[in-house]
DNA sequence: TTTGTTACCGATACCGGTATCGGTAACAAG
DNA sequence: CTTGTTACCGATACCGGTATCGGTAACAAA
């Protein structure tokens, strides 16, 4: 019951075999004659003995690290993608590895490059934007790539999400269908979460087709939160008063506005629609339904992670491919 | 520009000269003449060459790796603390790894099992409830522990976090304080999450000392959430129409509570108190507030991570310690 | 008795880096 | 001309496992 870790040679010794035939025992890989296996485990127990994953991977040129790159961890959206990561690995030996980018290029490539030298069997990034070095670094990296929640943009091979800019498109659509013209935008940090710029972008596409554009908006740099999206309609309501819309970057934004709507004793929908998008349990339960496009986070997860899975067991099965999730609209009554 | 991965040794050859000397070029270390650093940073680059962590931790035998075992992601309580971690490690070259236990003891043993075997160079835990199995694999394996949130129980060395049992005493005591007589008690998954089940404990220890209980209570093993919290609390206030007040397991599931009460008609807090546990951003953004303690989550996911930094730093440092944090109450207006 | 077979186990060479020790060349000092 | 000193670099031995090859003992078959 040493005070130190203690090694395979150590369990080998003790149990008065050599370090492979102990290895073996572990493993239960091979033949290993029943005596000798129990000696070993029994040894093995006493000492606490845990592996060195260090070791054996180095050895067998294999990991079971699968590398996530996320840009945040403030938004519920990405837990719950890590979530449907976590359970899509279930029961497959492997095991996620986190890394938070911070919606910040060059810190998403200290990142990734720091999780390539641990050897991942496969990395999932966030988003098909990074930069051409990155890139190369990917591509360099001989192991499948999974680019998730982004559709937009030309993947490195294996690509899970929806079209942002459509999801805006969509939106945009269904609000013009409900009879709502006047509309006005809220957002925040369009510069670094480029998919609610994509969103906003698709929006702002249609109702151009329709002769129309956003009568007012406000933006702030700072990321999304209830509050900020509460401050930012109060802003935007008193500079336009007779919005009969608001489109948001996200639910939470879209959140706050409602609470905005609410203390000012505006009726929502009635007089003022409050759209956002990703369709958090949040929305779903408010006292007063919001418009949402509601974004499949937990399933892009999981399928990401079997992908990983079925692109690990057989590196040279299928081509990759992009699996494309169409968000589903709710929260909109009839016109 | 070759397919495969490069290694040291291929740097070595492009640039002309041995292993050794690529290796110290590329980490700056020691003497080497500018013109052949030149040579081996050009080659390295050339060749997009990514060093294998494996090999560096193996044979330098320390890891950059801090390992964190949290039961879940679902609730966002969890990112937060994550996010105070990654914060708290930042500029120290330290990288963190995750892993989710579900709130299931076996599954925590086996994370940490795995984790140990990446060799980190300390670990946080959850909580101070783990088996006696899991805390002897922690103590064998020679590095800081933290455990963090919890402070009802005995740590294994680092302690950083908040007393529940005490944090339901003071809820209580505050709500009787402010005169609500007729308490009700809405929960969720009290079995797993037991810093939510000591939380109830201390509470009704107050409300004993004060010849009270809960007059009735609604407890479900599901996971925490707004829908479930609206849900139980109909059912809570269908049974027992006249409480003055519910204290629930969280936020979340409080914030159902409101917009239960919301739809009903009942004015919150007049009428009706709602207390949740958290603080979360969410709570302090409601239309009407919510009573709640706050929870300094993040900051004890950073105080861990620099409690970690100089545990690793000087390993025969400051014996272990034990960091109090105090809730602070919010929401209730004077009696 | 010789020859195969089978079951089990150990020796050795890696995996890709780093630590350590020592060697060589150039130049200054004695 | 010898001796030190300094700057730079390479050989070698690990780190803790696994893959691979081969060896030994026991027993059956020829």
């Amino acid at each position: 019951m040493g005070t130190r870790k203690s090694t395979l040679e150590e369990v080998a010794a003790a149990a008065g075999v050599s370090k492979m035939t102990a290895s073996r025992a572990l493993r239960g890989t091979s033949d290993v004659s029943k005596d000798t296996r129990e000696k070993v485990l029994l040894a093995a127990e006493r000492l606490s003995y845990v592996g060195n994953r260090l070791a054996l991977s180095l050895s067998s040129q294999r990991t079971n690290l699968v590398a996530v790159v996320v840009p945040s961890m403030s938004n519920i959206v990405f837990p719950e993608v890590l979530t449907g990561i976590s359970v899509g690995l279930e029961g497959s030996g492997m095991q996620a590895v986190f890394g938070i980018s911070d919606y910040d290029v060059a810190k998403e490539r200290d990142i990734i490059r720091d999780m390539l030298s641990w050897q991942p069997a496969a990395i999932i990034v966030t988003g098909l934007d990074q930069p051409e070095d990155t890139v190369r670094m990917l591509q360099k990296a001989t192991i499948p790539v999974i680019q998730i929640m982004d559709l937009d943009g030309t993947p490195v091979d294996f690509n899970v999400g929806l079209s942002h800019g459509k999801a805006g498109e969509d939106m945009a659509r269904a609000l013009l269908a409900a009879g709502r013209r006047r509309l006005g935008y809220v957002g925040s940090a369009l510069d670094r979460d480029l998919r609610a710029g994509k969103r906003k972008a698709g929006f702002e596409r249609v109702l151009k087709q329709n002769g129309l554009a956003f009568v007012e908006q406000q933006i702030d740099s700072a990321f999304s939160s209830i509050a900020l999206g509460k401050r930012l309609t109060d802003t935007l309501l008193a500079a336009v008063p007779d919005l009969d819309c608001i489109y948001y970057s996200n639910d939470d934004m879209a959140t706050g506005g409602l609470f905005a709507c609410m203390e000012l004793g505006l009726p929502v929908p009635q007089r003022i629609l409050i759209a956002g998008f990703n369709g958090l349990d949040l929305a779903n339960a408010l006292p007063t339904r919001i418009a949402t496009s509601r974004s499949p986070r937990r399933m892009i997860g999981e399928v990401a992670a079997k992908l990983a899975r079925e692109a690990i067991a057989e590196p040279d099965g299928e081509q990759p491919k992009t699996i494309v999730f169409t968000p589903e609209i709710s929260g909109i009554s009839g016109p």
